[in-house]
DNA sequence: TTCTGTAGTCATATTTTTTAGACTAATTGA
DNA sequence: TCAATTAGTCTAAAAAATATGACTACAGAA
């Protein structure tokens, strides 16, 4: 695959990463608890029914690492960590609605 | 779960089963191929580089249950079949221009 | 100092998704 | 009539995602 990788052009998605990520266990929940303030861990854990900590772990992970959630140590009082929407993680609101509202038709 | 099934609210995310679907083996892909045109099932088997029967055969079969492409028997010379963009289908198309466009961020 | 709550990790299941490859069945061209 | 093309289905295996439960490590309260 050295000159003819043309025939047929690698007409991969670009947003099929983004797809990938946010169709993941928990993620749709989470970014939508996450734009109504910030999150922790131990309570996503309790209000999400059948959650289970691996996957809500994952998802907080895989949601920092694109951008999405930053992950914030509180030196207050109880000493805690916690996850809120990035500036990107904003901009994907408009992009949930549109989603939300194709669904509704 | 007969009466007290509301303090967790279901805050199940309305978009999540089209994140799920559009996330799909190929389905972001097909979808994009289906803007430009009509598409068959050998031809996307060939074009698409490593694809198998199986997952274009269930990529198709979901995109058509959702009502994102219509299934056309053609009775014309070769007779086959061709899928196109629904309506819904082609309502889709800016929603996936704001997810690429998100994603070149 | 022991117990609770914080936020996880890790190894191992179980489940779901995807793949590989054989097979079917109708149509068409030689 | 034989072979190819069309559009798949089916079963079984492999791979990826998720779940379970044990464990760690730190802070603060009793």
């Amino acid at each position: 695959m050295t000159t003819e990788n043309k025939s047929v052009k690698e007409n991969k998605c670009p947003a099929e990463g983004l797809l990938k990520l946010l169709s993941g266990k928990w993620k749709p929940q989470i970014f939508l608890m996450a734009v109504n303030g910030p999150l922790r861990f131990n309570s996503l854990l309790r209000d999400i029914k059948g959650a289970n900590k691996q996957s809500v772990a994952v998802a907080l992970r895989e949601l920092e690492d694109f951008g999405i959630l930053d992950k914030n140590i509180i030196k207050q009082k109880p000493l805690h960590i916690e996850y809120t929407l990035s500036e990107k993680g904003k901009s994907l609101i408009p992009v949930f609605r549109q989603l939300e509202f194709f669904c509704e038709k």
